[in-house]
RNA sequence: GGCGGCGUAGCCAAGUGGUAAGGCGACGGUCUGCAAAACCGUUAUGCACCGGUUCAAAUCCGGUCGCCGCCUCCA
């Protein structure tokens, strides 16, 4: 039974959607304006799982996930470049869906964009107004908060220690300094589409509202985003639809992710730390990323060092390392113990508590351990035991996406991207090799040993094996 | 100031009432010419601290301290 901690009711529910079979999930997504960073990655992996999952578990799901192509943020980025908002707009949305499939993220069902539905979005605010719940203040239009009752339930904050907050801009065409623009009329430069109150064009927030309830109806079942979108986009975004509709909830299930923090601090564009996954994926395959962002629970906060990603790289190394010896050991007629049925009923019973993909990682390295033990007693494994440990591993894989690859050639990748950064070639390294085994043939100990210390001091560890041959793998601390 | 979260070994991290998964690292051993990898063993008599409930608590309750997030655009 799935259990998820829901934001709305601060619980952890079991999960029932509102039509049994069938989920509607809405995630937001990017604004456009700059490359994707490892906080949309964790998002937008995190909630890959969450689909996922649900499909796993035989849910016919909906997945919405859109894109803002209108924005300030959009609009001072044309100002200062000379492109236009669509060019911006266009250039990063293809750029994040290019980082998005290097993650193994699959694509939504939808992934509509807010310039697409503004007629939608009119719509909606029309219908504001005529409940009582918005009105036109020049050329623009607000919401009043204070008008609809419930507001702040989603992230738990009163309207009075709001106001107390006085963090929020006074602007004279607002009765209230919470109500937030629905509409803003336009100014010179900007895009700009009809409307009722002149041209202008939406809000952030009510482009959620209308492609969410365009594509998943009135009411759907999840609502997922970064933790900061809580409030003030979640509360608004569920203030404006549920004042539209007149039903609540808007959405049953809100799950919000936590942060990526870079060696322990916010990762901001104030403090200049932010990581773009153009050059997180140019350094670190694209597995070892995903590994790491599920790595910890979904809600915690989650911390990218030099170090964290290097045990990620290292648990990996040690996963694809024994799937490689046991798949190249010829077939024999023995079958290892693996409790391949156990872990995937811990896998699933972790995944139904609130997607915790982190308690799962423990029973495949379980497995690891027995594999190398079975290996190295020299005993060899059917082919059917081969089969059946793939088959078990992409059934879980099928979920997270991680654990899958094909050992040999996950290893390859891995070398081929360390050799970028020695300062030996291959070449190199092999003619060392070579030298070091005929000075082993020789017992020529110092002279062997001198050559692996200085392939070690360039990062290149070498391996004897027992057949005569010496492999070699790249360690970068 | 308001609201929320967190504090488990050197580091990362599961575990929400039944006696501390797993990964990285370290140390000892096996293997090896020596290493590396792998395997075996050791590495938290204790889960921030103090009380309480219970036959039983990392897990529930109360308090203390510390860290963090949101309240402003942000995944």
């Amino acid at each position: 039974m799935l259990k998820l901690y829901n934001t709305l009711t601060h619980k952890k529910e079991p999960f029932e959607p509102r039509e049994s079979g069938k989920v509607r999930m809405y995630v937001c997504g990017i604004t456009a304006y700059d490359e994707c960073h490892l906080g949309h990655a964790r998002a937008a992996v995190v909630f890959d799982v969450v689909y996922r999952y649900l499909k796993f578990l035989k849910y016919d799901v909906t997945y919405i996930r859109n894109f803002t192509d209108v924005d300030d943020k959009i609009i001072k980025k044309s100002a200062d470049t000379g492109q236009s908002c669509e060019a911006i707009t266009a250039k990063y949305i293809q750029s994040y869906q290019e980082q998005m499939t290097r993650l193994r993220v699959l694509a939504p069902t939808e992934e509509p964009r807010a310039t697409q539905h503004i007629k939608e979005m009119v719509g909606l605010i029309e219908r504001l107004i005529a409940n009582g719940l918005a009105y036109a203040s020049g050329s623009d239009v607000f919401f009043e908060v204070r008008k609809f009752r419930g507001y702040g339930k989603l992230s738990h904050k009163k309207i009075d220690d709001l106001e107390s907050g006085a963090r929020v801009e006074i602007d004279e065409k607002k009765k209230d300094p919470l109500d937030f623009a629905l509409w803003k009329g336009a100014k010179p430069g900007e895009p700009e589409w009809d409307s009722p109150w002149g041209k202008g064009r939406p809000g952030w927030h009510i482009e959620c509202s209308a492609m969410s309830m365009k594509y998943l109806g009135e009411r759907f079942d999840i609502h997922g985003g970064g933790r900061d979108l809580m409030f003030p986009h979640h509360e608004n975004e569920m203030a404006q639809s549920e004042g539209v509709t007149g039903k609540a909830p808007f959405a049953k299930y809100w799950l919000h992710n936590g942060f990526v923090n870079i060696n322990a601090e916010k990762m901001s564009k104030s403090i200049g730390n932010i990581r773009s996954m153009p050059a997180i994926l140019a350094q670190w395959d694209p597995e070892i990323v995903r590994y790491f962002l599920l790595s910890n629970h979904y809600a915690s906060p989650l911390d990218f060092t030099d170090e964290s990603m290097t045990n990620a790289r290292e648990a990996l190394r040690r996963f694809y390392e024994t799937l490689n010896r046991f798949y190249q050991t010829p077939d024999g007629a023995e079958t290892p113990a693996l409790p391949l049925a156990e872990t995937e009923k811990v896998f699933q019973t972790s995944l139904d508590d609130d997607f915790n993909t982190a308690a799962l990682v423990g029973g495949l390295f379980d497995q690891i351990r027995i594999l190398n033990k079975f290996l190295d007693e020299g005993r060899r494994p059917t082919a059917a035991a081969k089969k059946e440990l793939v088959a078990g591993l992409q059934r879980i894989s099928a979920v997270v996406a991680i654990f899958d690859a094909d050992p040999a050639e996950f290893l390859q990748k891995q070398k081929d991207q360390g050799i970028q950064k020695l300062a030996l070639s291959e070449k190199q390294i092999n003619d060392f090799i070579t030298e070091r085994k005929q000075a082993r043939l020789a017992k020529n100990w110092q002279r062997s040993d001198e050559i692996r210390d200085t392939l070690a001091s360039h990062n290149v560890v070498l391996k004897d094996n027992p057949d005569g041959t010496t492999g070699w793998e790249i360690k970068i601390a």
